[in-house]
DNA sequence: CCTGATGCGTC
DNA sequence: GTCGGAC
DNA sequence: GTCCGACGACGCATCAGG
C-alpha cells in the first residue's frame, strides 16, 4: 500500500503525463471495458513467444507446458514476467544460482511475476486504495477513497477520471465524472443465499422487495437522445450487434414521452408462439457478430427490472421502488417482447416464500433474489460501491501497457517506454511487440550476466524443474 | 471448402 | 454461474 | 462477511491445415 502510494505520488510529481498509463497498469486493463480494446494474447501465444525468444521448438515447449512448466493465466503471466524482467536492476538481476536452463529461467520469471501479480491484485483495489490514500493524505481527509470508488463504479473510464483528478481534484470528482449516457455503469449483482428465511433474518426489520431473476443474459440498454441504442453485457462489453431485435423492440416499446433511458434487464430466449421462456442454452446459440434482423432464429424477450436513467436525468440516487415506478411508466409491456420482472414488496415470510415457490415451480430455470438492503429501504445510496465493483475484468488481469489511439503499442516498464508501431493486424502486431520486448530483455540480461555462461544453453531441457513452479496460491 | 484446435464470451 | 480459501 | 481466485459447461468466432 505504501509502495503504491509513493509510486503514484512520485509519478504525479515527476511525470504527470504518465499517470494515466500507470493507472491502467495497476488496473489491469488498457481501456474502458466498453471500448473493447484487448490484448488478445492467450496461452498458445505465450508458448509461441517463449519458443521464439529462446529458440526452442514449439512442440517441445508445448510438451513442457503439459508437464512441468504449467503456464497458466498466460497473458497475465507473460506480461507480468516481461514487466518484472524489465524492472530488474543491478542488484536484483542475478538469477538464483540454481537457475540454469532457459526453461528454468522462464519458470523463474513466471514465479516472480506471479508474486508481482498477486501482490497487486490480491489486495483487491490496491491501486485505488493507494490512490485515494494518497489523495486523502494530500487533502487531509479520509473520504477520498470512497469518492474515487464511487466515481469509477458509475463512470468506468480512467482516461477521464485521471485527467479530472489532475485538473480539478478529488472533491469535484462527483461532478466531473458522473454517470453518462453511453458509458455502462457497473451492474449491481445478486448475492446467493441458501433460503428465504436466511434472507429474512438478514434483513430483519427492513422492508424488502423481491423479484424473479430470469435465466438469460444480463443487459444494460442505453437509449440516447438521438435515437441511438447501445447494449452492454454484464461485463460492460458492447453487445449491441448481437441483438438488433432488442434494439428495435426497445425503441418501439418506449413511451412517447421517453427521450432517453438506461434500462437494466435480462434478455431471455423466448418462444413467441408458445409464450414460453426457453432455457439459457437456446439463447447462447444466437450468432454474436453483425446479426441481421432477418436471420434471427432464437427470439428474446426483455425482462426489465430497473431503470437507471430517464430523459436526461440519472435515477441512481433514487431508491429501487421509485426507479421501478419510472420503469413501469416509461415502457409498454408486450408479452412477447418486453415484460417487467415479477416482483413483490413485503416483509411477510409466507408471501415471499410463496413467490419463491411460484418462481421455482412454474419455471424451473427461474429463481428469486433479493436486492441489497440499501436498495430497498429507501436509502439514498442506490448503487452500493464495494471494492469488488472496481475489480478489473479477470480476463485481462495484468495488461502492462496500453494501446494508444494512434496505434502504438506502448509498454510502460522499468522507468522506460518501449514503443512499437503496429503493423498489420492488431493481433499480430502485438505479438511482435511482445516478442521484441522479450528479446530486448534477454539481451539486457545477457550483457548483465557477462561472465556467466558463454551463451544460452538452448538444449538445457533436461528434466526441467521438479520443484514447485506451479502457480498455486 | 471443410475441420479441428483454440480463444473467449455467456452463465 | 459455483466453490472454497484468506483475511 | 467479504473478496477474489479457480473451476465448469456451453457455443460462437477465428484460423491454420488439409
Amino acid at each position: 500500500m505504501e509502495v503504491v502510494c509513493n509510486l503514484l505520488r512520485t509519478v504525479i510529481h515527476a511525470t504527470p503525463d504518465d499517470l494515466l498509463p500507470v493507472v491502467y497498469l495497476f488496473s489491469c486493463c488498457i481501456a474502458p471495458p466498453h471500448e473493447g480494446l484487448e490484448f488478445g494474447i492467450g496461452e498458445s501465444t505465450v508458448l509461441e513467444v517463449v519458443a521464439d525468444a529462446y529458440g526452442i521448438a514449439l512442440d517441445r515447449i508445448k510438451e513442457w507446458n503439459k508437464k512441468d512448466l504449467q503456464i497458466q493465466c498466460a497473458e497475465q503471466t507473460l506480461l507480468a514476467a516481461l514487466g518484472q524482467a524489465a524492472m530488474y536492476n543491478e542488484e536484483d538481476s542475478k538469477l538464483p544460482p540454481e537457475v540454469q536452463s532457459p526453461l528454468e529461467e522462464v519458470s523463474h520469471l513466471i514465479e516472480i511475476s506471479e508474486k508481482c501479480v498477486i501482490a497487486r491484485i490480491s489486495s483487491s483495489d490496491s491501486f485505488l486504495q493507494g490512490w485515494s490514500t494518497m489523495l486523502a493524505i494530500k487533502v487531509g481527509h479520509g473520504e477520498a477513497a470512497d469518492i474515487v470508488k464511487q466515481a469509477y463504479s458509475v463512470f468506468p473510464d480512467f482516461d477521464k477520471i485521471v485527467s479530472a483528478l489532475l485538473t480539478d481534484g478529488v472533491w469535484l470528482l462527483p461532478k466531473t465524472c458522473k454517470f453518462t449516457l453511453g458509458v455502462p455503469v457497473h451492474p449491481m449483482l445478486a448475492k446467493p443465499i441458501n433460503c428465504v428465511s436466511d434472507a429474512l433474518t438478514k434483513f430483519k426489520g427492513i422492508e424488502i422487495t423481491c423479484e424473479y431473476k430470469y435465466d438469460g443474459e444480463r443487459a444494460q440498454i442505453h437509449y440516447l437522445e438521438n435515437g441511438l441504442v447501445e447494449i452492454y453485457s454484464r461485463k460492460s462489453e458492447r453487445i449491441t450487434g448481437k441483438f438488433p431485435d432488442v434494439v428495435a423492440a426497445v425503441s418501439r416499446l418506449k413511451k412517447i414521452i421517453v427521450s432517453s433511458f438506461v434500462l437494466d434487464c435480462e434478455l431471455v430466449a423466448y418462444d413467441r408462439a408458445m409464450h414460453k421462456i426457453l432455457i439459457l442454452q437456446e439463447l447462447s446459440t444466437r450468432a454474436r457478430k453483425d446479426v441481421g434482423t432477418s436471420d434471427i432464429e432464437v427470439n428474446v424477450c426483455i425482462f426489465a427490472f430497473d431503470l437507471l436513467y430517464l430523459n436526461g436525468q440519472t435515477l441512481l440516487q433514487e431508491n429501487l421502488i421509485i426507479r421501478r415506478e419510472h420503469l413501469y411508466a416509461s415502457f409498454e409491456e408486450e408479452s412477447e417482447f418486453l415484460q417487467f420482472a415479477t416482483s413483490i414488496t413485503s416483509n411477510d415470510a409466507e408471501e415471499i416464500q410463496k413467490l419463491f415457490d411460484k418462481a421455482v415451480g412454474a419455471r424451473q430455470s427461474i429463481d428469486i433474489m433479493q436486492k441489497k438492503p440499501n436498495l430497498m429501504s429507501g436509502s439514498k445510496t442506490v448503487f452500493e460501491v464495494k471494492a469488488s465493483d472496481l475489480t478489473c475484468s479477470s480476463e485481462y488481469p495484468a495488461a502492462i501497457g496500453l494501446v494508444n489511439p494512434d496505434k502504438l503499442l506502448t509498454f510502460i516498464v522499468g522507468g522506460g517506454d518501449f514503443t512499437f508501431s503496429i503493423k498489420g493486424s492488431l493481433r499480430g502486431a502485438r505479438l511482435v511487440a511482445v516478442a521484441k520486448m522479450y528479446k530486448a530483455q534477454e539481451q539486457r540480461k545477457e550483457s548483465n550476466k557477462q561472465s556467466n555462461m558463454t551463451n544460452e544453453d538452448k538444449d538445457g531441457d533436461e528434466d526441467a524443474d521438479k520443484g514447485d513452479h506451479r502457480l498455486s496460491r
